[in-house]
DNA sequence: ATCGAATGTGTATTTGATACACTAACAAAA
DNA sequence: TTTTGTTAGTGTATCAAATACACATTCGAT
């Protein structure tokens, strides 16, 4: 039909979505990546992603993909921006809508797949070697991650639904790569108030328990200040 | 090649950039549209834009279709958004890559051309129907461009490079919608260190003539604080 | 009972944001 | 030449937000 009409009139660019999945690993910012099994760049480390199906949406295509070459379920998923140098693939033009995710620190375990040879966390500051213009996509999602913290409430999606003031502060400390104060940072996290007790506490380690907090609304949990 | 390979064996979405081009007019926020010369929608008004050459870069696509449909050159220009609902075109599958863009209050006159009946200013608050997802696309612009004018330059875009401080100041005020105050206005604006005396006086009206201004760096007008 | 380890809490200081009113310089009119 | 209308230009006091900073509490293990 007339998609097919507009291929013949002139060629279309393929268009694909890619996903910089980050995670907290080891106090480690990690990104989730896919080694390629076929060409172009084969055996090369990669983002994983794929092509667009006619009836999909672009989001879905992204949680698709991902569920597919690592296994991952959905997560915190934004677009992130839209690449489409005529030269960023070698074998044709290739539009690439990528995707921003952040997924918890235990929802793990990715596993290959046929497009994907294998697919394996990476800390941030040890990437291999990535195809295509990936490494360009991974700094933009960095700078993403970074400038959104400040006024969003994204670094709730790095940890489970219930957690500790520590472990809260430890997600800001990773990610901004800086010790903060503990007394200012409680004061200011609480002063938001997007975060409640749930009245348990946490029972680890031989040392005092902490209060678990829990977010007030989670279906909402979008940008707030 | 490759790109019709890929054509037969499964459809590819076809790829349009779309521009949301804003300009202060007659003291009011004002979007540049055109009326559709051609199905779907002929006669309604749309965005400014049209399909991607296959060789052609994304942001060189916004800043053509910009120039043949209205005759403007180009201005500032950054991504938007990428919008693909499997729904948004009637026709076909369409993937529309949008762009934000701003135009000094003079650059105007806009110019009618095949695929444009014709080309006008609308104040952002009296649009016309719009044809597709238009409508959305102007308020996701509309919401960035409020959102980028506290911690980007972006003002300075609406106008000319020499300009007073109460020409300045009308920009935030028309933009945000409420009124500032003269003194903190200039406060906070001279402490970014952003911009600079000419040296030179405006002349006009039978007033007190006003310091001209002129940004410190024009090549380096991106994010400052 | 003591030790090690992480939790939890308040105040003083500094910085940035806001509220607020009058004089200066020009052109036009009287 | 004086008056009037119009916009440009300037400083301080107050309030709110961000920062710096140190010690007592609670648990498990020894």
């Amino acid at each position: 039909m007339a998609a097919k009409k507009h291929c013949y009139d002139y060629p279309h660019p393929a268009v694909t979505t890619d996903v910089v999945l980050f995670a907290i690993r080891q106090q480690t910012l990690s990104v989730l990546l896919i080694q390629r099994a076929n060409d172009p760049f084969q055996g090369m480390w990669a983002l994983p992603g794929g092509f667009l199906d006619i009836d999909e949406d672009l989001e879905s295509c992204a949680k698709r993909e991902l569920m597919e070459e690592t296994g991952i379920e959905a997560v915190y998923l934004e677009q992130l921006y839209t690449f489409g140098n005529p030269q960023r693939d070698p074998r044709e033009r290739i539009i690439s809508v990528t995707y921003f995710a952040l997924s918890q620190s235990d929802s793990l375990s990715p596993k290959a797949s046929s497009d994907a040879a294998q697919a394996a966390w990476f800390p941030i500051d040890e990437l291999p070697a990535l195809a295509f213009d990936h490494s360009e996509i991974i700094q933009l999602a960095r700078r993403r991650l970074l400038s959104k913290l400040s006024y969003s409430t994204i670094a709730f999606q790095m940890l489970p639904g219930r957690f500790t003031l520590s472990q809260l502060q430890s997600v800001y400390e990773i990610l901004l790569d800086e010790n903060l104060d503990k007394r200012n940072f409680r004061k200011g996290m609480l002063a938001r108030n997007i975060i409640e007790e749930t009245g348990e506490y946490s029972r680890s380690g031989n040392h005092r328990p902490a209060k678990i907090y829990r977010v007030v609304n989670p279906s909402r949990v979008e940008i707030i200040k």
